[in-house]
DNA sequence: CTATAATACGTTCAATTGAACGTGTTCGAG
DNA sequence: CTCGAACACGTTCAATTGAACGTATTATAG
């Protein structure tokens, strides 16, 4: 499986919202971007054209137009992006990590629970 | 309180081990870095040199050799990389990362139930 | 004392990234 | 038709980053 060049960020952005709306044109990702971003047009065709060669993308012709969507697992890419974070600025270690999350961060109440609940569960799988 | 420049990933990874080391040499740093990283004295200079710069790292000279300390808290930075991570890859929204941290990457029974009292401590605490 | 090793500091250099330009082509409104 | 808007694609360009070189200076083992 011949590895990925690595994401820049501008590129890890427009490929979740890629990833998102399933398929997109330059322009509907263009328009989903935040106003203030203020990319080009040209600019936002730059980056996926660079997906594309690093192989997260790939562009379909339909018509006149490219049409792009995903050519690996979001999640995937998800995965690994998390896991490099994770390597180089916690050794690898998730705990700290989580616990620096649901200090700092607002969790609301639900979502607590909801935590907990999968905690539990994990806790009842790992047997 | 002037913005630093944001940390590349080689700086990220020497500042971790200055901050480790509570003080270090450039000697120093290049000791503790893996023997597999395989860089070369003048480039540990080199990074520790553009720490300083940017307002990370504070060099004091100590005889004739430089000795770098932490210029910033090392939380507080390491709370701004999270945010900024965060942010990018998931709108901010901490709860997905925290799944995704406990589910993917293995914890301990130890860890989860040491997540569990600090869940169950937050939702005391938040009432 | 002197040659060698270690260091500081200024400089360089290639690759990557963020951002856009220019040109050629095409499609649809008048 | 034809003209302008939209698009594709190749190209460019500056800043940042990863990595090291060269030179001057100093400390130290012989």
């Amino acid at each position: 499986m011949a590895k990925r060049p690595p994401l820049a960020k501008s590129e890890l952005e427009l490929a979740r919202i890629v990833w998102r709306l399933g398929e997109a044109t330059v322009r509907q990702v263009l328009e989903a971007l935040p106003r203030e971003r203020g990319l080009d047009f040209a600019t936002v065709q730059t980056y996926l054209r660079r997906l594309e060669a690093k192989g997260y993308l790939r562009a379909e012709q339909r018509g006149r137009t490219n049409v792009y969507r995903s050519r690996v697992q979001p999640d995937r890419v998800l995965g690994e992006v998390v896991k490099d974070f994770l390597d180089r600025v916690f050794d690898g270690n998730p705990l700290p990590l989580v616990e620096h999350l649901i200090q700092d961060r607002g969790l609301t109440d639900e979502e607590i629970e909801r935590l907990q609940r999968t905690l539990d569960a994990l806790k009842e799988r790992q047997k």
